[in-house]
DNA sequence: TTATCTTAAATTGTCGACAATCATACTTAA
DNA sequence: TTAAGTATGATTGTCGACAATTTAAGATAA
């Protein structure tokens, strides 16, 4: 049974997942909430480009709703940080920059870092043994697809997402999963994002899991904050090369 | 020249510093963002009750605005988490439970440690000395009315928001000061908390610039998350002896 | 009396129109 | 030609009214 993906490879049950999973969000009732969805789906996706301005009357008119439901979705997409407001003036997609994308990684390492002590302190037995349910099926699937984008993208959120409810600490998970993970997803669309480092991933996921069962707070996370700066790290140099590449192109147009 | 205070000992000018010095915080310009003052202001101190229903048509009528404008202010009250909607039932004024504020304190540990981190990396050597420079003030003013609530309220949110904007990590910036500390003034203000670890905090504060003024990253973070982790158990224990002294008397009223 | 159903009042969500503000193009003066 | 000022057009902010939903009270049946 395949699920639906798209060409991003990225697997949309996860936000089933999220909304069915995740307490901070509820279904949407109301028709703001609907085209709040919508235009969120589009904002990460990049059907909306980043960084260009939104026209209220526009999309009032694409979605059928008028300004004031429009305006009450805004508010939400702001809240978690997809379009930045300024009075009188409007509303603009957020810019994905390199800058952004590394903040929000040091922001993850403090915040996943810490929610990961708490989960070692506040999971309960059951919770633990799901995770460590959940990580086997990992494993099966990794040898199944190895080198697919299942256990990057799906897996590797399902991870995430338990740890931080582990947690127990609704401040936590409110900011983590309610705001900053819809960020972490535009940014994974938008730059194309597949991690590399599948497998040396999941290894290090064992070892938080280990950790966590082991009631070693402190340990477990140390193990998140280095497993989220190998990945800023991995970045860092990415982007470090490309520079030095660009860098060298320039200077054999200037030779030539 | 002493300046306007209150009867929780909280000094507005730290609310001038914050709209003047936040970057995150830009002046009010329409009247929804007026009114959104307000009643932050209000719910702040406990003039709205925490916990109480908040009623959009009453609301309206006593700042003499429209329900719509209202409610653009409700939608930003919601987004520093003061309040709490549920669709078609209406918005309640966040609950201050013992619970939130561990929460809010762990948080802050982790947000602020590691915004400590990137000061220590960051910040410009212009910055530091202006820092270093406060807080020769603040020794002053703490010799001057020792015991006193200078620098348990004014003092300390200064020293702690230099250290967050000298991160120069706009995500941290905007969860910390935009986000955050809406709630830990609610909470200073109706738990009537003001630190008994004034000249300990001091000291803490000494050595967490000095650690930043040595750019060492790893040691500012650590003494930012002691400095924090203090506060918090200084009212996990205040706690424990409120509810141990409870039992006492109960076990007293059974005897008798 | 208790429980369920029905009905009425109040509250929230949505709409279209008007007022205030900003951006652009054009005019005028140096 | 450039600069400042002005007028027009478009966009955002605010308003009051209506529709949809929830809450409360009251009536009916077990």
């Amino acid at each position: 049974m395949m699920a639906k993906t798209n060409y991003y490879n990225f697997n949309f049950d996860v936000l089933k997942f999220m909304k069915t999973n995740n307490p901070t969000q509820q279904a949407a009732v109301t028709t703001a909430d609907k085209v709040f969805e919508q235009i969120q789906h589009a904002i990460v996706e990049g059907e909306i480009p980043s960084g260009s301005k939104i026209s209220e009357p526009g999309l009032a008119k694409h979605y059928q709703i008028s300004r004031s439901t429009l305006r009450e979705a805004l508010n939400r997409l702001e809240k978690c940080h997809l379009i930045e407001r300024k009075a009188n003036v409007g509303s603009r997609v957020v810019n994905c920059s390199i800058e952004g994308l590394l903040e929000l990684y040091i922001t993850r390492e403090a915040l996943e870092g810490m929610a990961c002590r708490q989960a070692a302190k506040n999971m309960t037995d059951e919770e633990i043994s799901n995770m460590q349910a959940m990580l086997q099926i990992h494993a099966q699937t990794q040898e199944l697809k190895d080198g697919t984008g299942y256990y990057q993208e799906e897996g590797n959120l399902d991870f995430h997402y338990k740890v931080i409810l582990g947690s127990h600490n609704k401040q936590l998970i409110e900011l983590i999963c309610g705001q900053l993970y819809h960020l972490v997803r535009m940014y994974r669309c938008q730059f194309g994002m597949y991690s590399p480092r599948a497998s040396r991933a999941f290894d290090e996921h064992s070892h938080i899991i280990q950790a966590i069962a082991d009631r070693d707070g402190e340990l477990a996370e140390m193990l998140m904050r280095r497993h989220i700066a190998a990945s800023r790290k991995n970045i860092e140099n990415k982007i470090a090369k490309e520079i030095a590449q660009k860098e060298q192109t320039k200077i054999q147009l200037i030779k030539s």
